[in-house]
DNA sequence: ATAAAACCTACAATAGTTGCAGGTTCAACC
DNA sequence: GGTTGAACCTGCAACTATTGTAGGTTTTAT
């Protein structure tokens, strides 16, 4: 029997979204102690474990969710699990896609500048102005926004 | 005299996001009508279309913020500029790097897949068994989330 | 018995954008 | 001048995933 924080602990996330999970319906019920406290199983530490591999890999909840339905049926075929995953790795390569313009503008804009004043910056120039930008892959005007894990990490 | 409507085609924002802006100071105060719509000009044209252009590279609302103060003084060092944006350019390498571990991670995962049953499915295991899992780029386990332009777009 | 640590619920905040409800103004046409 | 329909107004809620807080209860160890 794990208490809410020491499951925390096991898995790597914090109580508060243990609870927010749950919640969200992709922790199964857990029982209660005689004081309403959360009391788990080792099957709630491995769901757990499950979801935030997930989160790892850039599966959103309702992803995960459903993967969970879908490998809940284990005769089942494991092609819905496939195409979820293509089309996820779809997802992520759209999005290197569009990192990769960014990138690339912004080192151009940098190389650009020569640190003088502001009104010949190149970098405001270019901001604006779209026309001085490289267009060449600037189609990407419509970019997608997501969101992974730990907002608040230490690493940025 | 523009009105918010037609602002909102020459710049490519819609009308509410227009409104947002202006609520989050990005854009200078506007005249009103009598009847209290707002009437923009040609400058308002402008610093808008600097706000879409510095999302469409990545930078955060408040980035964008800064970015306009510091080029409302023309006769600073631009030195501010360039660190802003340098420092904006290693959060998207970071990102860039977080992403490739994600794709490289599920299309090891994909190629396992044998589309059998959901039981033997390497998919599912993988993301049961972190141990599974190709550890070798797998220190990105805090990943960071953000937001770009336009969630709800047609492009995914 | 008491104190401290851990737990409980419910709510707000973050970022950027969209969408809605309920109401007002503008433009054009009769 | 009146009427209509499009465009506008404000304020609010929704989305995603996670964190944090306030105010109160339980557990655990002393």
């Amino acid at each position: 029997m794990l208490t809410i924080g020491k499951l925390a602990d096991a898995s790597g996330c914090t109580v508060g979204l243990i609870r927010h999970y749950e919640k969200e319906g992709l922790l199964p019920p857990v029982a209660r102690s005689e004081g309403n406290q959360r009391r788990y199983m080792q099957i709630h530490l491995q769901r757990l474990l499950f979801i935030r591999h997930g989160r790892e890999l850039g599966f959103t909840l309702t992803e995960i969710r459903e993967l969970i339905v879908l490998s809940s049926e284990p005769q089942a075929s494991c092609q819905a699990v496939d195409e979820l995953t293509r089309a996820h790795l779809e997802q992520v390569k759209n999005r290197i896609k569009r990192l990769h313009a960014m990138r690339d503008e912004l080192e151009r804009m940098l190389g650009q500048c020569q640190i003088g004043r502001v009104a010949d910056c190149r970098i405001i120039e270019t901001l604006s102005d779209h026309e001085l930008c490289d267009h060449s892959q600037a189609q990407a005007d419509h970019l997608q926004g997501y969101r992974t894990l730990s907002m608040a990490s230490s690493s940025e």
